[in-house]
DNA sequence: ACCTGAACACCGTTCAAGT
DNA sequence: ACCTGAACACCGTTCAAGT
């Protein structure tokens, strides 16, 4: 079996969880699958085109699932879905902001969010930026997320002092936030 | 007269300005400093040294005056001046987010930020929260502003075309931002 | 169709050596 | 005190050449 565009992502997602962004180099990934790193450039076009592949496999799980009736429940749930996969591969939140939104499935996901903002009832003029509010919301919180789950206990301890925080229950921040924003969508029209 | 760190940091913000954050680099500085690039080790520690002191450059116009009475108001204003500094340097988000808000004045920044949260009405447990959304807000929003700002007229109209958003008026979506996230401060407790 | 060697034009950083 | 030459260990990418 030889190289495919799936080995590629599978391999590269590999190397991430292992060593970090800083560490996925056309070298190192070509090294991982026993070829040199000039074979790469015949499978994939350069390294912003597996940026993007990379983008749309972490957003892979994120489903699209319509039964919730109840609208603030949706957008939770969606939000919490969106968490969860960037959480599973390390530096996603780096590799999502390195590549454009222009791969199927992500403009999907802006589609499906964009209705379900909608249907809270953000007007027409304003639901797009209400969109990239939740964005880029969820982005910057799970990359601080990723961040504090990496630190030494010493260091968490140093925070924890500085800040007077408690963040034993992420989940608690996350849904604060989210809350806020929806809540801030009623109040502003 | 010779090379000092202000002229280091000048001469990297002109810099930016003229070629973007992917040509500041310790050879096209030192080559603008007419030195050669193992000459800036002498004055500086590193790459990250000389984003951080940039980081604390951009962040240098910010003050912090006390003398509006409207909680509101004052929230507004600060936020606006965060944004008119990141605006004046180009890719001064990309240097914000590349070092670590551990500098003297950018410290100063983040107290006094959250001492505004206070004064309207954020508790003790949700104010770094709210803190950190606002500043990500903020980011974000010129991150996308300077972005607009710096495409073509064809590419222009292709994305208010798709996303049917007017963006005429950065100003009026700017504070629609700031009082989505200052009215769900006050609504989730 | 797929892979490689070798090169090109870059990076950040170090360090002995110069003045 | 300040600067440089030269090197080291990297990058992404191209391309003629191999099979």
């Amino acid at each position: 079996m030889g190289i495919s565009k799936e080995l590629i992502i599978q391999t590269s997602i590999a190397i991430l969880n292992k060593s970090g962004i800083e560490n996925l180099t056309m070298r190192t990934l070509a090294k991982e699958l026993d070829i040199k790193a000039a074979s790469l450039y015949w499978h994939i076009k350069n390294k912003q085109d597996l940026l993007d592949l990379l983008a749309e496999e972490i957003c892979a799980p994120i489903t699209m699932e319509n039964r919730l009736r109840d609208t603030e429940k949706a957008i939770f749930s969606f939000c919490q879905m969106y968490r969860e996969s960037l959480l599973k591969v390390r530096n996603a939140v780096q590799v999502l902001m390195e590549s454009a939104p222009n791969t199927p499935h992500r403009l999907e996901l802006i589609q499906h969010g964009l209705k379900l903002i909608r249907t809270w009832g953000v007007s027409d003029a304003n639901c797009y930026a209400a969109m990239n509010m939740i964005n880029n919301y969820v982005l910057a919180f799970v990359d601080d997320e990723a961040r504090f789950s990496r630190l030494g206990v010493e260091e968490l301890t140093t925070v924890v002092r500085h800040m007077g925080m408690e963040f034993s229950d992420f989940d608690k921040q996350f849904r604060y936030g989210i809350s806020v924003l929806l809540a801030g969508f009623c109040a502003v029209q």
